[in-house]
DNA sequence: ATGTTC
């Protein structure tokens, strides 16, 4: 069927709800943002509309593009008491995914000297791509089950990092509710040797300058000057998560017709929240959360060492936050507080300024956003704001708008990190194919994302990091 | 995203 857009605002565009809608679709964006070409990313908005249990509206953000099931850049929250279902297919199968921030007393000034010696060092400090290999080596019994419940907080319990670390971390590192007995074997052999890697595709490690803030109370708060060097780290789950996806998808592909529910399309496989189904679910979710978590945690602990042993700075952590996730959450719909079920693929949870789940000193200026840019362009940190539209979400990253197969059709790898060193960012590449996928040309214009998500009411900016060297996985 | 096709 023709999806007709009807402009709200200049950055707001409505589906009218129509049969079997339960709610209209809402997306943000611009005229130049929006989905083209076919717009499967706009029907899967309106599939996702469909979703028993779903409240208000199906929600799409700026940088929305085509994925499992779900839209990335799709947020859909379903009132648990009423039914509400869960679907892994709106949490993506990179549970967890997300971005960790840490920065530096160093000025970007002083790290010509000793770029080439600081970028060898994380090159062999982040274990990545196709060869494998990992941080921690998981040795005692059960070791993995404890790493699954207690996210950073064990990780930090074993020497992986500074308790300070995970008052910097959404839930402060770890979700409450994950259950490793909803794990499958096969996920758990997956993850086991993976704890403290960054994957392959648009993960990445950057050494980063901090090159503009636009909110200058709200950056001293988080610890960002002007000039100041940062890393940043974008990775997930790595097979754990991947695996639990595929496990939990199958088994709720087969059980959504004794639930009684129907979907326009098999990648939507959902089971209410309140059902044994969907608490498997969501307890294996959750455990892929924590590992997500622990992963980041580890990558940035190898950072920290690598840069006491080059330059002798520190790395405080600013924040970590995933962009793939659904959360049981309390929200008002209608003039009533409601349990709903927050499904964030791609993206963002943005809490608005004097929210308490923020540590006291953030409080004040709203969740920190980090939004990981295009290799060699920009990436971003933003704020929660007033409003809570799209139930208190924002935007993830500049979105894709090639195929893979596609962009390695535009440049060569080599040809690609030539044009990056020319550009002043030293690359420390895993594989010249995995690079050639990560060309700019295959995103969307990251400051035009952002630009539309804090046009749109979604957030506010705070600062835009610049690369100096990439670790691509 | 992913032991890039159970």
């Amino acid at each position: 069927m023709d999806i007709v857009l009807t402009p709200e605002t200049p950055h707001r565009f409505r589906i009218e709800r129509r049969a079997p809608m339960r709610v209209p679709g809402v997306v943000f964006a611009s005229e130049d943002l929006l989905p083209t070409g076919g717009a499967e990313a706009l029907q899967q908005v309106v599939n996702v509309a469909t979703l028993p249990g779903i409240v208000t509206a199906s929600y799409a953000m700026p940088d929305v593009h085509w994925g499992y099931g779900f839209p990335i850049g799709g947020v859909a929250a379903t009132d648990v008491a009423a039914g509400g279902v869960v679907s892994p297919g709106g949490v993506g199968f990179d549970i967890s995914c997300g971005v960790r921030l840490l920065v530096t007393e160093l000025a970007a000034e002083d790290l010509p000297p000793v770029r080439e010696r600081l970028m060898d060092g994380l090159d062999r400090a982040t274990p990545r791509g196709m060869r494998g290999g990992a941080v921690w080596r998981l040795t005692g019994p059960g070791q993995l089950e404890k790493l699954l419940a207690g996210g950073s907080p064990y990780a930090v319990s074993q020497g992986h990092g500074e308790e300070r670390d995970l008052d910097r971390c959404e839930d402060g590192g770890a979700v409450s509710d994950a259950d490793p007995g909803q794990v499958s074997a096969r996920a758990k052999e997956r993850g086991a040797g993976q704890v403290g890697s960054l994957g392959s595709g648009n993960h990445f490690l950057e050494v980063q300058r901090v090159a503009e803030v636009y909110d200058a109370p709200a950056a001293a708060a988080y610890g960002l000057r002007t000039g100041q060097v940062c890393v940043m780290i974008h990775c997930g789950s790595r097979g754990l998560g991947h695996q639990i996806c595929t496990d939990h998808v199958r088994a709720m592909e087969a059980d959504m017709a004794r639930y009684g529910i129907e979907v326009p399309d098999r990648q939507l496989a959902c089971a209410p929240v309140d059902s044994a189904q969907g608490r498997a679910y969501l307890g294996a979710m959750a455990a892929a959360a924590n590992y997500g978590r622990a992963n980041r945690q580890l990558l940035g602990d190898a950072a920290r060492r690598v840069f006491a042993g080059v330059t002798g700075a520190r790395l405080d952590l600013v924040y970590d936050i995933s962009h793939n996730l659904a959360k049981v959450e309390s929200h008002e719909v209608a003039g009533r507080r409601r349990r709903l079920c927050v499904h964030r693929k791609g993206a963002t949870r943005a809490l608005p300024p004097g929210h308490p789940d923020l540590p006291p000193d953030l409080r004040p200026h709203g969740q920190p956003v980090l939004i990981p840019g295009t290799m060699g362009t920009a990436s971003y940190v933003l704020a929660g704001v007033a409003g809570g539209q799209a139930f208190f979400s924002t935007c993830h990253g500049a979105g894709r708008v090639l195929s893979r197969h596609a962009a390695v059709r535009t440049v060569p790898g080599k040809e690609l990190r030539a044009r990056l060193e020319r550009q002043g960012v030293a690359v420390r590449a895993s594989s010249w194919r995995g690079l050639a996928e990560e060309t700019p040309e295959a995103y969307k214009d990251v400051a035009a994302v952002v630009e539309t998500s804090e046009a749109a009411g979604l957030c506010r900016r705070v600062a835009r990091l610049v690369p100096l060297g990439v670790v691509k996985g």
